[in-house]
DNA sequence: GATGAATGAGTGTTCATTCAT
DNA sequence: AATGAATGAACACTCATTCAT
């Protein structure tokens, strides 16, 4: 306890100081939350936190980035391009829902975070647009005999921002990851129409 | 000095102030927006907005009303119901988003603001879910021999969630408000499906 | 109500004033009492207290003046010559303490205030100086073939000083005034040996 | 600057800033020392004082505690049993009297100001309760065949009033310590037949 | 005579950040 | 490698005080 100041190597004292970052700035926003209370939770000393990362503002975008790279990880696999391009992107929300079910603390609100905090938008904005990009060409590939007008992206940004919003109740609780696949899934492919009665 | 500070009607300066802070808040963020700023902006001094809000809480939650107000009454006429409900909506979706067109940063921005800001979460929260209400509403009545099963209000949170995604390119000047509306009403009845090549 | 401002004598509204200050200040100490608050309780405006008594000092100034000159009052029936000496000093007891327990609130606090408030503590000092001289002199003349090196005015700054302790008390209504009068009485002319059984 | 603010350790920054605290509260009163003003005096930066304090009330509090542990220390060798109770109340006397005279700015202040400020009443009050407990105990033992309704602790109280008023006096440098006692403990023990000429 | 409107100046408090060890 | 000690710079908020009407 006094003095056990463990030798740790880098690469675990920087997984242990963006969990805790991570932990704190959820639960407290990015600027409620104090490096003092993330060096606590850290179990190690501020002036380690600045050696490790510069400052608060790029600890967050540390925090950012190393969710940003699990999120996406987390959908990768929809690429699959073996599957069918509908099944893909059934996979892709599966993914995407999944993760923000697992993660709902550290992902859900660190994203939600992020986009307030203007200076951190863009970073976050990366990550989004991939997932929009990924989307986008999903839908593309699906889609059969496109009207040749069609901007998919924008389509995309719609279907990422259904899916945001509707993930926002899950991380809540207020609605489960199959449910909110099924309703993503349906909207994306029938829009209303897959609410009426089937096979009626 | 600049602005000839000169005693104003009680209503005039709820005006000017809250039109300072909103651009503000909306500039900087709610933390990083600092009071002096605001009066400066807004010509007056400090004790003043004390006089008037109470507090920088209290001041941002008046911005966010006001701008609650504004955004309803901006919605509100899609209410007329002697429309077809899909008149309803399409009027609906062009209200939000020529709002949001009209007043980019002082709605756009307070919105994603007070979204990230957990003290404030719960105010915006109300206001969306209202719009929400409004959706799931339209979509009920919109859609004949609807599944019984059928949750509108979760629909409608995807589909607002679509709106918010898209009103930020609206925002961000990427997308124009006729295009912006045309592929909501379309994701909103046809899904993907109105992608495809019409007429065909 | 609206408009209702009654147009009063100037020496109506000095005392309304006063009694108003007496009120907050007694209540909330001398810094914790704002000119708002006073200007409040005596339904005047703030610019009316600055115009009668040109700043906060001031009218706490003229607030113990007040009551001082009350206080002094109270006691001055004691100084009637034709009672015997101690017959002077138990009506001055009797009236001292007489006066804080009817002043409890607006003298005691405001006396012990203003000892605290060093500006004001030269102002209160002069109030209790008149009491210690006069008290002296009651001492002077009850003594009898009084040792020539007695220093009456240090023994009045001690009878004073206990007569204060013991009026906190009787403010406190932990004790009544007649027990204190004849404590203090009996401190004087007898000191402990007061308190031996008597006659025995 | 000035006095080379060098890493010193915890106990002795802690003197370092209770003594400049002191100097500061005396000087202008609770309300009126800024802990700018104090912590320049301590020559450290204001943080320091936050760090180490919490607040200008607790290191206010923190004064008063120290000062009072201290009077309390000069005072308790006058609690030697092995001395005539009325050894023991003229050495109570000295050591309180001395104490004052030693410590005219620091503790007279401090003392008369956190009276007036009713957030500390309390605790001084706490002092001065053990004071005057302590007072009430002397007197009892020293009275023989005390009158069995005395109520030495009122008694006590009188005294310790006449006390404290007289060390005003001591304070002031209007009074040698030595007078003082012999005042005191003359109207303890004879009231004012004290003042009577002596032998006679 | 009376006041609503307005402010300058200051206070306590916090926090990201950096030395000296 | 690691940290306890220290601070500069802000910020929210308050209040006595004064114009302009």
């Amino acid at each position: 306890m006094a003095g056990g100041t463990k030798r740790l190597p880098r690469a675990v004292r920087e997984q242990q100081m963006l969990d805790a970052a991570i932990e704190v700035f959820s639960d407290n926003g990015f600027h409620d939350a104090s490096m003092d209370a993330i060096a606590a939770k850290a179990n190690i000393s501020k002036p380690m936190l600045y050696l490790y990362y510069g400052s608060k503002d790029e600890l967050f975008a540390a925090c950012i980035h190393r969710e940003g790279v699990r999120f996406v990880e987390a959908i990768s696999p929809a690429g699959d391009p073996n599957l069918p391009p509908r099944e893909q992107l059934r996979a892709a929300l599966t993914g995407f829902l999944g993760f923000v079910d697992a993660n709902r603390r550290s992902w859900m609100v660190l994203y939600r975070q992020a986009i307030g905090q203007q200076a951190f938008a863009s970073q976050v904005g990366s990550s989004r647009d991939r997932l929009i990009e990924l989307t986008a060409k999903l839908l593309e590939s699906s889609t059969k005999d496109p009207d040749p007008g069609t901007d998919f992206s924008i389509m995309a940004v719609a279907l990422v921002g259904a899916g945001e919003a509707v993930a926002d109740r899950v991380a809540g609780g207020e609605i489960d990851v199959d449910a909110a696949v099924d309703l993503l899934d349906s909207l994306a492919w029938r829009g209303l129409a897959g609410t009426t009665k089937k096979k009626q």
